[in-house]
DNA sequence: CCAGCAATCTATACACCGTTAAGATACGCA
DNA sequence: TGCGTATCTTAACGGTGTATAGATTGCTGG
């Protein structure tokens, strides 16, 4: 069996396992890595032979997260969302369905590394998808602001609703916020036909 | 003297000054009662006489980043910048020079009571500034989404750009990035002339 | 003027946290 | 089979938020 062998075996996912569970319910503040050891049936030591930090294991678990809305982006593209209002309301959904796991991937770098390898990979990987619903073609640069513009936008949208600050849910009012910037970046394509 | 005479006189304040200053540098995680109470120069339980909570500290002094970010903006107004590029900018700023208590203000809810009242009033009067920047004339319902889309766009880019997930500082590339919601504002405007 | 009261501050204690060090235990490989 | 190494446990250190009890102070009413 692979939930009950951790005594000698997989310890290191039980411990995400357990981390996400916990930080899915309560957010950040609530997931204490000796929280998680007791969760697992371990003792409160016995996380550093796999992880060197907490850091590392709230890393691991914001990665994970980082993958998941990926999928979900994934998903929504294969499902027909093309343009950032379909994608960003999947986005929100995303943010809304997972609020602590949300808040932990964006979190201080007292709680993440942002340097972590798996986590940064996966940061890019989520982005990237964002951005082709609102790059201009051909020039994926860097400095492209609509991609920047769609993911600040998107998520300055969902901390907001999330933190209770704005009277905007998941529901049908992120619509017309999102379309708001539809002929921003329509705007900003033409300049590249033209130019 | 206001400053050495908390011993019986404006411990609270000069609790909240103390706070403030740890909280600049350093960050929210820096901050803790008893490192406030170290500073000021007092037993550790002291600050409970004046605060209920360590969240009461904190919210406290988030609201005074609100009424800071509000004097900003209102400067700002007054300085000629209207549209929400310009009052972006100026928004932007304040989060790139207070870091750590912009952190604060959006921070979750274990760290800051969202229903303090002066959080609550000092966060609204700030957001009216910018709301005014990109409401529908006459419209100024909760609903209308151009200030949630001006508050959401600057407010996440404030986030990236200071964690660092972003190529954008606070030079001259958000001007780019903001300009982008203008003619989705512009159009929204439009719109309540025709309706 | 001074007694008493209420606000303020100190000392102490509790439970929890992250992290470390030393020792036990079990697995994998020679 | 024996040994080395990864894994896990126990115990401890310093730090945190917070509650309680007692001391101290300033103000107020007689």
């Amino acid at each position: 069996m692979s939930n009950d062998a951790y005594h000698h075996g997989n310890l290191r996912s039980a411990l995400i396992e357990a981390a996400l569970r916990l930080v899915e319910r309560g957010g950040p503040p609530s997931v204490s890595l000796r929280a998680v050891a007791r969760e697992v049936g371990v003792s409160q030591a016995a996380p550093y032979a796999h992880f060197r930090d907490k850091r590392a294991l709230m890393s691991a678990i914001a990665a994970l997260g980082f993958e998941r809305l990926r999928d979900r982006l994934r998903e929504a593209e294969r499902a027909g969302c093309e343009n950032l209002t379909e994608l960003g309301k999947a986005y929100l959904a995303f943010a809304h369905d997972n609020p602590g796991l949300y808040g932990l991937m964006f979190g201080p770098e007292t709680e993440v590394d942002p340097a972590d390898p798996a986590l940064a990979q996966a940061g890019r990987e989520a982005f990237a998808i964002l951005a082709r619903s609102s790059a201009r073609p051909g020039d994926e640069g860097p400095g492209d602001p609509g991609p920047v513009a769609a993911w600040a936008l998107v998520h300055g949208l969902a901390l907001l609703s999330m933190s209770g600050r704005l009277p905007v849910g998941a529901g049908e009012a992120p619509d017309r916020v999102l379309k708001l910037l539809q002929p921003g970046i329509d705007a900003h394509r033409g300049e590249a036909d033209a130019g």
